[in-house]
DNA sequence: ACGGATACGAAG
DNA sequence: TTCGTATCCGTT
């Protein structure tokens, strides 16, 4: 009987291809095989294997069976998971998912070992040379090295035959982690919850535990100790540790290394190709027992994960939002279901949908309320910019600059927190009012005054700054209007002449090793006065800094999405927690046109139950997440006509169905990207609504003219 | 009539 | 996604 193997690949098809299995070739599911699609041979995976032929159309046969580790069945049940949850092609995830596997395998070494034949004159260093060689194959480098002699005599053995040049694949090394080895000491607060999770993990079962501590109060101490539980519980048990940005992956990575003695695995974008097949390798083959990773790390092929843990799970950064659109922290949750796997979700200032989940009893939810040592929460202090404002065309207002000043006279730091790249968001001009923006995108072109030059942040257009107005030629009557990071930093010089002063932005630490530079260099007190974007905002532990400014605490609840407030709060919490740690006590200052708001006055009264109970109050009345369900369809045309043709039909294709409310279609806020239409609609869902089949059906009712893409964003958080 | 650019849909 | 083919349009 001949066999009929389903091979998922990894391209935008609506399901897996049938192909003939050759004989003999005793395909199982999992494996991954070259597989002809017209013209091409491409790496797919089996899914499914079963008796029978093409019929009346005759299938290719599968090309070849490759010689790498199989896709676990979790992981594909997983990918198609993924994939329908977010109503997209399967081979959208297992793309992801084989991210490792199409890398280059990193490059053989070669390594010399004896052939068995005897030198003809066995000088001393021959000799040498011959016994360290009989102990372990090395490189002729390593070799000359360890016998102590000079590279010359490892390459006339090799010419006399004595050793011969062989190339291996180096086996990656991932040491298993040392168990024995104790952990940090634990305060009261952090023992119970570390107790508890080691409970949840000894269960060995599906379970999510929400981690909620405040800035400081060590919570890696304590999830590192439920990662230990999990891996001494079971010899072959991974444990999976995802984290929101490839920045911070630096020191977790480090503090893994010193708990377990042994390095994980790093899984993100930074990852050079060769080290991602070894890691994805290692993973696939149980090797790699620990990973740290950013969010596509969820896609490993791991054989028995045990634990995932998502640190900082409120973090936006968590949801992709282009090409396959997931949210890595909602996906490693049904990761863990499928696996059968503990979930610990951490954050100082979790989500409102894990505090709901918490709150029904659906999350364990494990509190961590004293701050790990001796130090206090920082002091929090609302400043009035009606009242108090800088002076014209300055960001820093009286009683700001005055805290700065003792601060520095204490010879202690200060960071001032804008979340704004740049000098200025806006360049436009006097003479005729024109605002400088991206060609074929409607959005504001940002002045670099270090570069000189106007950049749009979003498609990466730049272009220098005109000497005239392009618009009426206007001479020199281009102004800046508001303020960067770059400007605050001026601002600061001006104010404090001799203090050192630094910007800490994507644009001034642009790859990891600059950030660990820039981060070591201010731990050190080697700078006075840090100006920061929210890239230096998060998980950074510098003793010397007191005092936190916050240029605009409102910049983030203008335009007014579903989660602004949220968002602000949680990013404020972030930054003005830096301030105080060890035994200084810290303070905070926020600037605001809004004192009187919600987030403002819980910020200031440090009470977040407050805020959440406000704005899930809010919420619910609104039936807005975490009580109903959000989906966005974006669709894109270049050609209007077309675009607003197809969004009339699908308005009229939106199937009926209870509990589902269809709003649009409107313009995008990002109305034209890249020359460009874009055009939504935004769906309300009750929470029981199967909400990816809702849009499944939706979407295949219409077809879209290849000139429009149409993307489904199931739980939205971007709504630009 | 020809060729280059572009739009479309099939791929097992 | 990528590729082959049909089609459109400007040039010869």
């Amino acid at each position: 009987m001949s066999r009929i193997a389903s091979v998922l690949l990894p391209m935008p098809l609506p399901e897996a291809f049938d192909y003939a299995e050759p004989e003999g070739m005793g395909l199982e599911v999992g494996d991954q095989v070259a597989a002809p699609l017209g013209p091409r041979l491409l790496r797919g995976v089996v899914t499914a294997v079963r008796d029978g032929h093409g019929g009346n159309r005759p299938l290719k046969p599968v090309g070849e069976r490759l010689d790498d580790p199989r896709l676990p069945p979790n992981t594909i049940e997983f990918v198609q998971w993924a994939a329908r949850y977010a109503v997209d092609a399967p081979g959208a995830p297992l793309a992801i998912a084989l991210r490792g596997a199409r890398c280059p395998k990193p490059r053989p070494i070669r390594v010399v070992e004896p052939t068995g034949a005897e030198p003809a004159r066995p000088t001393p260093a021959r000799q040498k040379v011959l016994e360290a060689a009989r102990v372990e194959a090395m490189t002729p480098a390593d070799l000359a090295r360890a016998a102590g002699v000079s590279s010359g005599v490892v390459k006339g053995l090799v010419d006399d035959g004595v050793l011969a040049v062989r190339a291996i694949q180096p086996e990656a090394r991932f040491d298993d982690p040392d168990l024995a080895r104790k952990g940090a000491e634990l305060n009261a607060s952090q023992a119970a919850a570390a107790e508890a999770l080691k409970a949840m993990v000894g269960e060995g079962a599906f379970n999510v535990a929400l981690l909620d501590g405040v800035t400081g109060s060590g919570k890696t101490e304590v999830y590192l100790e439920a990662a230990a539980a999990a891996l001494a519980a079971d010899p072959t048990a991974q444990v999976l540790i995802l984290l929101p940005e490839i920045a911070l992956t630096h020191a977790l990575i480090a503090r893994v290394a010193a708990r377990f003695g042994a390095e994980p695995g790093e899984w993100h974008s930074d990852v050079q190709p060769p080290a991602r097949r070894r890691v994805w390798e290692a993973v696939a083959t149980g090797r790699c027992r620990i990973v740290v990773g950013a969010r596509s790390a969820l896609f490993l092929p791991f054989t028995n994960l045990k634990l995932i843990v998502v640190d900082e799970e409120h973090d936006a950064s968590f949801k992709q939002e282009e090409g396959f659109i997931y949210h890595a922290r909602d996906l490693a949750v049904v990761r863990g279901r499928i696996e059968q796997a503990a979930v610990v979700l951490a954050s100082a200032t979790p989500s409102l949908e894990s505090l709901r989940n918490a709150e029904l009893g659906r999350y364990r939810w494990l509190k961590l309320s004293a701050r790990h040592g001796t130090a206090r929460l920082p002091d929090i202090e609302l400043v009035d910019l009606r009242s108090t404002p800088p002076e014209h065309g300055r960001w820093l207002s009286p009683p700001l600059v005055a805290a700065m000043r003792e601060t520095r006279a204490r010879g202690e730091q200060t960071l001032l927190f804008l979340n704004r790249r740049g000098y200025a968001p806006l360049v436009l001009c006097r003479a005729c009012g024109e605002r400088m923006t991206s060609p074929d995108t409607d959005s504001w072109l940002v002045e670099h005054r270090y570069s000189g030059r106007l950049v749009c942040h979003l498609t990466g257009f730049s272009m220098p700054k005109p000497a005239a107005c392009p618009h009426c030629r206007a001479k020199d009557s281009l102004v800046s209007i508001g303020p960067g990071v770059e400007r605050v930093e001026e601002e600061a010089r001006h104010l404090f002449p001799e203090a050192r002063i630094a910007v800490f932005s994507s644009d001034t630490v642009y790859d990891a090793r600059e950030a660990k530079r820039m981060v070591e260099s201010m731990a050190a007190g080697e700078i006075d006065i840090l100006v920061a974007t929210q890239a230096a905002a998060k998980g950074h532990n510098f003793p010397k800094l007191t005092l936190v400014g916050v240029v605009d605490a409102d910049l983030g609840l203008r335009g007014g999405d579903l989660r602004a407030a949220e968002r602000t709060y949680q990013l404020l919490a972030q930054a003005t927690g830096r301030a105080g740690r060890r035994d200084r006590p810290g303070k905070a200052l926020l600037q605001t046109y809004a004192p009187e708001h919600a987030v403002m006055q819980a910020l200031a009264a440090q009470d977040r139950d407050a805020f959440v109970a406000a704005e899930m109050e809010e919420r619910e009345l609104a039936k807005l997440p975490p009580f109903g369900r959000l989906a966005a369809v974006i669709a894109s045309g270049a050609d209007p006509a077309q675009l607003e043709a197809f969004m009339r039909q699908m308005a009229e294709a939106a199937p009926n169905a209870e509990g589902v409310e269809v709003y649009g279609p409107a313009d995008a806020p990002l109305s034209l990207v890249r020359g460009r239409r874009r055009k939504r609609f935004l769906v309300r869902a009750d929470r029981n609504v199967d909400l990816s089949a809702y849009m499944a059906t939706w979407r295949a009712r219409v077809k879209p003219p290849a000139s429009v893409r149409v993307a489904v964003d199931v739980d939205p958080y971007s709504f630009l």
